[in-house]
DNA sequence: TTGATATAGTTACATTCGTAACCATTATTT
DNA sequence: AAATAATGGTTACGAATGTAACTATATCAA
C-alpha cells in the first residue's frame, strides 16, 4: 500500500517515544531506590517545591488526574513522608505538607534529578537542550 | 524549602506533558471515531504501512510490548480488519495482514494523522517543526 | 536421537488507570 | 432558612497494563 503517511516521523510517535526514553531515565531512580510511581513522585517533587498544598492545587501544578493524587497522597502518608492538616475556614481542603522524612526523601530525588539533568544535558549539547526546552514549552498552548 | 530544582523546568516533566499535549490530540481521533487505543492504532499503522507482518516484527517497529500487541492484533482481529496465517516453514509464526476494511480504516486515519500533523505544523512553523522532530530524533540515542 | 535451549505468541495475575458516582462541606439562589 | 448547586476529595468499577509463567514449535548440542 503506497501512502505518504510514516509512523516513524509521525510528531505523536516521535514524542511518545522521546518521552518515555527520557522519562524511563529518571523513573528508574525514584522507581528502585524508593518504589514510587510516577504520580508520587510528582506529589513529592510539587510539595517539596511549594510548600504546603491543597490536593486541588497539586492537581493544577501537575496537570495530573484527581484520583492519582489521592492515591499519590495516601500512598506517600503511609511511609510518613507528609500529613494531612484540615482547614480550619473550610472544612473540605485538607493541607498537605511533608515531614521531615518526606523533605529528605524530596532533597535526595532533587540531587538525583540535577544530575540526570545534567546528563541529558550533555548529551544533546547545551544549544540542543534549550531549544528542546523551548520547543516543548511552546507546545503547551497547542 | 529552598532548591534548585524546579519541576516544571524537568525535561522528563516537559516531554511528557508534550507528548501527552500532541498525543491525545490526535487520539481523540481514533479514539472517538474508531474505538480504538493507542496499541491498536499503531498496530494497524504498522500493518498499514508495512503489510504482512508478524507480532514480533511488530514489536520491532513500535517498541509495544508483546502482549500489547497480542492483545491488539486480537481484538482488530475481532473487527475483522486483518488476518492471521500460519508461516509454512516455521508453525509458531503468524503472518498478520489487513483486510480490505482494515485498509479502508488506515487510510482513513492516515488522511486524519496528516491532516494533524499539518495542524502541527503550522502552530509550530516550518522551521520549528523540523528542529523538534531533528531534536526527538536525537533522542532515541540517549 | 534425545535433551537442553531459544523463540513466537498467549494467558493469568496483580496493579494501575480513568470515568463516573459518591460523601461531606460550602456557596448560592429563592 | 430551605432548597439547589458547586467544590474538595474519595471510592467503586471496569478497562488497560506489565511481569511472569505458560504452550507450542524450532534449533542446537551431545
Amino acid at each position: 500500500m503506497k501512502t505518504e503517511f510514516d509512523l516513524h516521523s509521525f510528531l505523536p510517535f516521535l514524542m511518545h517515544h522521546a518521552s518515555e526514553k527520557v522519562s524511563f531515565g529518571f523513573r528508574d531512580i525514584y522507581r528502585d531506590q524508593y518504589r514510587m510511581t510516577r504520580s508520587e513522585w510528582r506529589v513529592l517533587a510539587t510539595l517539596g517545591q511549594y510548600g504546603a498544598l491543597t490536593a486541588t492545587e497539586i492537581v493544577t501544578h501537575t496537570g495530573l488526574h484527581k484520583t492519582k493524587v489521592s492515591r499519590a497522597v495516601f500512598s506517600i502518608e503511609q511511609r510518613r513522608w507528609l500529613k494531612r492538616r484540615q482547614d480550619e475556614q473550610d472544612r473540605r481542603i485538607l493541607r498537605l505538607e511533608l515531614t521531615s522524612q518526606g523533605q529528605s526523601a524530596f532533597a535526595s530525588l532533587c540531587k538525583a534529578g540535577i544530575a540526570y539533568d545534567q546528563k541529558v544535558r550533555d548529551f544533546l549539547g547545551e544549544d540542543d537542550f534549550s531549544r528542546l526546552s523551548a520547543l516543548l514549552t511552546k507546545l503547551n498552548d497547542l
